[in-house]
DNA sequence: CGCGTTCGG
């Protein structure tokens, strides 16, 4: 489950209903599922929102505004008002104006500010907090506002979120209550943020939100995080895997980082929407030594509002960590399930979408959750031909598509209210369960079922497959349509296939290649990385196939210890592989750095290249592309086009449209180039001297040998040779490899390849590919511990 | 034998 956006008005011209009354039932209704207790409370009465509605922190519209104007500076009449009120003083000062007086009377009443100074108590005794706060509950804004003043909060605050978008807005929200600029426009800011291209703060900084990513370069220049007294963890029941590295840097912190932190102490609160703290409390206290868990006066403390049964946070026996559990701010939402398991979802969900659509009064919209692009676009021409038949007296029905692929316009509508007198359907993949919130929505039609990707590290590839939803995943998108009014979840499965998933969704760590991970960790100076504190530790196997990875790499020496390689590969925003073909494309003998670090540029973002419909538009992308292919392959015409793009001075999205080429990708591609020319200058692989106005270089067959050499010591694992059935084996292992049809080899044969990625979807693909010789392979592998 | 759930440095 997932608590965001809490703490950040959502619009209020839809009246509050405690209890939703359908007018007719559906047929397919069976159970109908257990209703909560409160209705939300009126939050708002006369303040005027415009600044804030739709400012949900994840909202996409935040997500497609560049970086300037997300620093825009505050007004002046915030500033005035800076120093004149302590944030967490319980009456608003004399004079404030309208607006801050709004803003004032907004979080006093977020469910989580009567436990701000039960919060503050528990944190002056207690060094951890496992804070269980739920959707709308307020702690994502409101906790660091807390701690602000606490005599022991000398340094800074720094508080982490799983999306960029998140961290940027939560961190405007909070400068607005606070009366403070933001980030570096003013050097009085109190409050700032830093993701990835884009850090905004001041020398004054107390408050900074940033993504996970980013506390973690930061815990690599200062291990101990000198310079904050507390480190809030957001959103950890998402599980990501640097949530979890977080967590397991901050209990070795907590446990024997004194010295290195200078006595200064350090207060972790660790935040999570669901209920599972008992985990939590276990891994922190097994972090700590006996003689301090001895400690004949440390009992269990805990806060907890919750009037009903949860007093899960209570019953803990914890002496170093603290609990506290805050409840959220939903309307209810009824449950139904179908009566019988159904094989199509599409069908089922096609059904339900008309049933309520002619028996529920307008407004309320609904949100399909399926499973990705083909069942979206499949659902969206039923819709759209049985909407077509619609009498004119029912109002209309507009089918919207989205999922992460799609184009930013398209995935914009999704935003705009309903034309009069229709109703939106929209049709989404797991995107809508965290990432975007959907405004409007009554009605969620859930599946059940979702994409998972999970590395296979006996095979090296991972696997993308659908996988039926955890319980906490269920409840999330049945959440979705709870958010402005009481509204109804059609689940499409039964009431017992609900009770036999699984409560929680597989953590990360355990789907995923873990050499990305361990490099990390050996960079940060964990020695021994089978003995991290993993809060859920990866099986022996998966731990030893990544060593051997890195190994093979030699980004490790022979005793396991992290090597100089290793250690600029690690100092890389890539994946070890792709850091490896960089430090190896600087070597003298191939000299082809500027060359591959726009490949490997393009590697990392969603493909460049325009994914069209129709057959029509398809063979007018092919002709127009032509120019660009290259006939070794999938890298060299990457290379062709970034060359292209960055030659083009006049108008580069008319180029980019010519050429079917993606240009929200190409300025993302651009970005990451130039960021890695400027880490591979301090880590001497190229010279300062070097330019990103790369000369127009003919190229010569070495030149794109070295390219591919290059490629070829990061990959040599993802290797094939040519068989005489015309399939490629896999040269480790034997493995049938396909080359996936996005490629500019599709169909074609070849002595042998290369492919940067290996995922088994409805077949094992290489995806990015590039010809090769036996040769070549052979020889990298015999540079390899292999 | 024709295809990419979603985040992040």
């Amino acid at each position: 489950m997932s608590a965001d956006d809490d703490g950040i008005p959502v619009p209020r011209s839809i009246a509050n209903k405690a209890e939703f009354e359908p007018n007719a039932k559906p047929t397919v209704v069976l159970h109908p599922g257990k209703k909560r207790k409160r209705a939300p409370q009126q939050q708002i009465t006369d303040a005027k929102h415009e600044n804030t509605v739709g400012e949900d922190k994840t909202s996409l519209e935040t997500r497609q505004l560049d970086s300037k104007k997300l620093r825009r500076p505050h007004g002046q009449s915030s500033l005035k008002a800076t120093s004149n009120v302590a944030p967490t003083t319980p009456k608003p000062v004399k004079g404030l104006n309208a607006k801050r007086e709004a803003l004032f009377r907004f979080r006093k009443d977020l469910p989580i500010w009567p436990s701000a100074d039960g919060i503050r108590q528990l944190l002056r005794s207690k060094n951890i907090m496992i804070l269980v706060g739920e959707t709308g509950s307020g702690k994502s804004t409101q906790v660091p506002q807390f701690l602000l003043h606490e005599a022991w909060c000398t340094g800074a605050i720094a508080i982490t979120q799983p999306r960029r978008v998140a961290a940027i807005s939560l961190a405007r929200r909070v400068a607005e209550e606070m009366g403070s600029p933001l980030g570096s426009s003013s050097p009085a800011s109190k409050v700032g943020y830093s993701v990835r291209f884009d850090n905004s703060v001041s020398a004054n900084t107390r408050i900074k939100y940033l993504t996970e990513g980013m506390l973690l370069q930061e815990m690599l220049r200062d291990p101990s995080l000198s310079s904050y007294s507390t480190v809030i963890v957001d959103e950890v029941h998402e599980r990501s895997v640097n949530v979890d590295l977080i967590l397991g840097f901050l209990r070795n912190l907590l446990a024997n980082g004194s010295s290195k932190r200078k006595g200064k102490p350090l207060k972790v609160v660790v935040m999570s929407a669901t209920a599972d703290v008992e985990a939590l409390v276990n891994f922190f206290n097994a972090g700590f030594t006996k003689a301090e868990k001895s400690n004949p006066h440390a009992a269990p403390k805990s806060i907890a509002q919750d009037d009903d049964a949860d007093t899960t946070a209570q019953e803990l026996h914890a002496d170093e960590v603290a609990t506290c559990h805050i409840q959220g701010r939903l309307f209810p939402v009824k449950v139904v399930y179908l009566p019988a398991p159904t094989q199509d979802f599409v069908e089922a969900a096609l059904k339900i979408i008309f049933q309520i659509h002619y028996k529920e009064p307008l407004p309320g919209d609904i949100l399909v959750f399926l499973t990705g692009q083909d069942t979206v676009e499949s659902l969206e021409r039923l819709v759209n031909e049985y909407g077509d038949t619609l009498g004119p007296e029912v109002p209309k029905i507009l089918a919207l598509p989205l999922f992460a692929a799609l184009p930013q316009a398209a995935q914009q509508k999704v935003f705009q209210p309903a034309p009069f007198k229709t109703r939106k359907v929209i049709l989404s993949t797991n995107i809508a369960e965290t990432s975007v919130t959907v405004p409007g929505v009554r009605y969620v039609i859930d599946s059940g079922k979702m994409k998972m990707k999970q590395f296979r590290s006996r095979l090296g590839l991972d696997s993308l497959l659908v996988k039926p939803v955890s319980k906490s995943s269920a409840i999330q998108r049945k959440g979705r349509a709870g958010r402005e009014a009481a509204g109804i979840c059609f689940r499409l499965y039964t009431e017992k296939d609900y009770q036999s998933l699984e409560q929680n969704s597989i953590p990360e760590i355990l789907r995923c290649d873990l050499s990305d991970a361990l490099l990390g960790m050996k960079a940060r100076g964990v020695s021994n990385v089978l003995e991290f504190p993993f809060l859920n530790p990866p099986s022996r196997e998966a731990l030893e196939k990544a060593l051997l990875q890195l190994l093979q790499l030699s980004a490790l020496g022979d005793d396991g210890s992290i090597s100089d390689v290793g250690l600029q590969m690690a100092k890389l925003p890539l994946n070890p592989a792709l850091g490896r073909v960089i430090v190896e494309a600087a070597k003298v003998e191939n000299d082809c750095l500027a060359d591959v670090i726009d490949i490997v540029a393009c590697l990392n973002v969603e493909s460049i290249f325009i994914n069209l419909m129709t057959e029509e538009k398809k063979e007018e992308a092919e002709e127009a592309r032509r120019e660009l292919f290259r006939r070794d392959g999938d890298h060299l015409t990457l290379l062709a086009a970034v060359r292209g793009y960055a030659a083009e001075q006049s108008d580069r999205k008319a180029w980019a449209r010519k050429y079917f080429v993606s240009h929200r990708a190409m300025q993302n591609v651009m970005d990451i180039r130039k960021q890695l020319f400027q880490q591979c200058k301090q880590l001497k692989l190229l010279p300062e001297s070097a330019s990103l106005e790369v000369p127009a270089t003919t190229y010569s067959e070495a030149r794109n040998a070295a390219i591919i050499k290059s490629l070829l010591r990061g990959f040599a694992t993802n290797t094939a040779r040519l068989t005489p059935d015309g399939s490629y084996k896999t040269l480790i292992g034997n493995q049938t490899v396909a080359i996936h049809p996005s490629s500019v080899l599709f169909g074609r044969r070849v002595e042998a390849i290369l492919f940067t990625e290996f995922v088994f979807t409805s077949k094992s693909y290489g995806r990015n590919v590039s010809a090769v010789r036996l040769g070549w392979i052979d020889e990298a592998l015999a540079n390899d511990h292999l």
